[in-house]
DNA sequence: CCAGGAACTTGACACTTGTCAAGGTTGAAT
DNA sequence: ATTCAACCTTGACAAGTGTCAAGTTCCTGG
């Protein structure tokens, strides 16, 4: 009987925790999301934690209390971010009935994201060059790599089933073209070249037929 | 022969303020050069004028008396760190005498480079990040990027006379390609993967006679 | 209702940062 | 030899940094 009492205990015991766990965490990406708006700003090097503070409803302190140190809170807002994006083009891939509509649907995916998320994607790019000089940054950043060129891929293999065919390139290759080409467009994009989106969309217009 | 002597005098009077102009930049370069040093080693968000000094044979004040302030040091580095980089493979293109010797060649190029100047190339995608951030650094950024797409295609129109053929794709679509790899090769190298360096010389001796 | 702990705020700390002014050193022209 | 400007060093300053400990508020279980 006391051990069923422990148990029972242990059991309301665990719940708890769990809940506290949970509400813990979605604090942390709460946070983290408020973090993110002054990174995309500012960028990471001149992002300090009072700063953050100051752009969000929170204190300075709070990030201390959920966040061991700034590393901790920004590997934390870069998974946050990761999430959100790896699914972005998912929708196109699933619903285009042919070539055409796959290529449309992509390009304007690509034309909003470029006009409307440029600060998340320059930030995106600020962290990855981050994680060649700090290695707590390498895991996760290596991860979500992975995933983007899993995205890619994602789109190329559709593409080349609508028309009969496989990809001609590694997903290694594919990614990086893609990838090079958004850089590429989104730094002429923010130095307000008004020629980078209708050049990106050209380019990838006329590279599609030629991958599969 | 006032108006002489004035017009002699005259003439000095440029040439000596040439010669200290001349002597002025040498000594930039110099103290850009020391600059790179720890930029390469810590990236541009943690390095510090006094950092910089300590790990060079300068006082930090040095730095003040050459340049109007941080920016203007760091914009001088990627200046001079862009006439390094853009002949890189230059010697490759002209000497080749067939396709094979210029993959061969560019190949051993490219792990050499991969291996041994690692830190400064992770400082070139830290501070080509950065500009997305900070307008000062975009005027000079955007150029390299320029020429580094030049410098690409004269490999890739090499490539392709020596088969009698024209490449396949624009000179921005071939850059984002080889840069997308080069960049993701280096993360990998940093991160200690021993496959990251074949890995990227297989992908590119696989991609080269499909880019023609 | 109240004790106690979780959640949060505040202010202080030790340190680093970019900048600059005041001074020293050097070398060449007179 | 003297002078003067170019060159460089030094030390100080204010502003900002990450971190943390002490205190406050709030809410919930008993």
């Amino acid at each position: 009987m006391a051990r069923q009492a422990t148990g029972a205990a242990q059991r309301v015991a665990v719940a708890a925790e769990a809940l506290r766990d949970e509400k813990f965490n979605a604090r942390r990406v709460e946070l983290a999301e408020a973090a993110l708006e002054t990174l995309g700003e500012l960028g990471f090097a001149r992002t300090s934690l009072r700063e953050i503070a100051q752009n969000s409803a929170f204190t300075h302190g709070v990030f201390h209390y959920y966040f061991s140190d700034k590393l901790d809170l920004i590997c934390c807002c870069v998974r946050h971010y990761k999430a959100k994006c790896v699914t972005r083009y998912d929708e196109v891939v699933t619903t285009a009935r042919s070539r055409d509509e796959l290529t449309e649907g992509f390009l304007a995916k690509l034309a909003a994201t470029l006009e409307n998320e440029a600060r998340m994607h320059r930030l995106w790019y600020d962290l990855r060059s981050q994680a060649m000089f700090e290695p707590a940054f390498r895991k996760d950043v290596l991860e979500i790599d992975k995933s983007l060129e899993a995205m890619i891929w994602r789109i190329a293999t559709r593409y080349a089933e609508l028309g009969n065919k496989r990809p001609a390139s590694s997903p290694a290759a594919l990614y990086a073209l893609f990838d090079g080409l958004f850089q590429s467009a989104l730094l002429r994009h923010l130095a307000n070249d008004e020629k980078a989106i209708p050049d990106l969309l050209d380019e990838v217009r006329r590279l599609l037929p030629t991958i599969c």
